[in-house]
DNA sequence: AAGAGGAGACCCCGTTTCTG
DNA sequence: CAGAAACGGGGTCTCCTCTT
């Protein structure tokens, strides 16, 4: 416990450092799921008045509803495994309605690598970075920006990048790296990300679409592939967004939440 | 109609090596 | 040393089927 204890007094400095981080939401949870340390970004979106309000608190309990849970899920893969989750592209529904689009990295939080307990998971540090706007000062911004036009404008078609970068006279690997450069996203996510806000938005403005038909409209070859990118993303299934929108509770987990 | 899951193919991405 | 190229393993997507 008291390396425990060293531990926690480090991440204190962590956190103070991302407080004044309005883009990127900190947090230390011990292994049951509660907050340890928190910074001042999640406190806000969590529609919260102060740090200690969600302290000793867990995602279930701050965000009710799929979120919460989704995000109780992912903390008990990293704590049970002991293995990171990296660059998870997800989509953050607030309780204001809004959403927007974060890289979510959490890591396992081990005890010092001495004692009875080495290596010990204790709980899991995170970080969730809102997606920020693209390098336009690179020099290559033009050509990697017409490419990015083009997969966004063909989200209901599959990804042939290689033909795309060919004839942009660029190799995938250059164009690969050239969008982690200045999206800070892959092609493919960037796929995903076009695809599912026109699902979202079919999902609302055409209420009389299948969740099939939609999944064929955003390039998905059927609907198991689609409700299951979505529900990755949202922690919703389509019908539970579309129900959600239409101001209905979801059937199945309670719903209301922020980040 | 919608959601979930398994198998197999293929593509992406992280890492290493090469080059200027 | 930075950027480009190459490569292999893992992850994602499609197809298919079953369940609710």
């Amino acid at each position: 416990m008291q390396n425990n204890a060293l531990r926690l007094c480090e991440l204190s400095l962590v956190e103070a450092l991302f407080d004044p981080l309005p883009d990127v939401v900190f947090f230390v949870k011990d292994r049951d799921g509660r907050y340890l340390r928190v910074n001042q970004t999640l406190v806000r979106r969590s529609a919260q008045r102060s740090k200690q309000a969600l302290l000793g608190r867990t995602s279930k309990e701050i965000f009710p509803g799929a979120m919460g849970e989704a995000f109780w899920v992912q903390d008990r893969s990293v704590i049970s495994s002991g293995a990171a989750m990296q660059r998870h592209l997800e989509l953050h529904l607030y309780a204001d309605g809004g959403a927007g689009w974060c890289l979510t990295h959490k890591l396992p939080l081990r005890d010092e690598p001495c004692g009875e307990r080495a290596g010990a998971v204790l709980g899991v540090v995170g970080i969730s970075r809102d997606l920020g706007r693209p390098d336009q000062s690179h020099p290559v911004y033009g050509q990697i920006a017409e490419l990015a036009q083009q997969i966004r404008s063909h989200y209901d078609q599959p990804l042939h990048l290689g033909d795309w970068a060919r004839a942009a006279g660029l190799t995938l690997d250059r164009v690969e790296h050239l969008f982690q450069r200045i999206f800070h996203l892959s092609p493919r996510e960037m796929l995903l990300q076009a695809r599912l806000d026109a699902a979202r938005r079919l999902l609302v403005e055409a209420p009389d679409l299948s969740v099939a038909a939609i999944a064929m409209q955003c390039g998905y070859s059927d609907q198991s592939a689609f409700t299951r990118q979505f529900k990755a993303t949202t922690s919703l299934t389509p019908s539970q967004y579309r129900r959600l929108q239409q101001g209905q509770q979801p059937s199945g987990a309670p719903w209301r939440a922020a980040a």
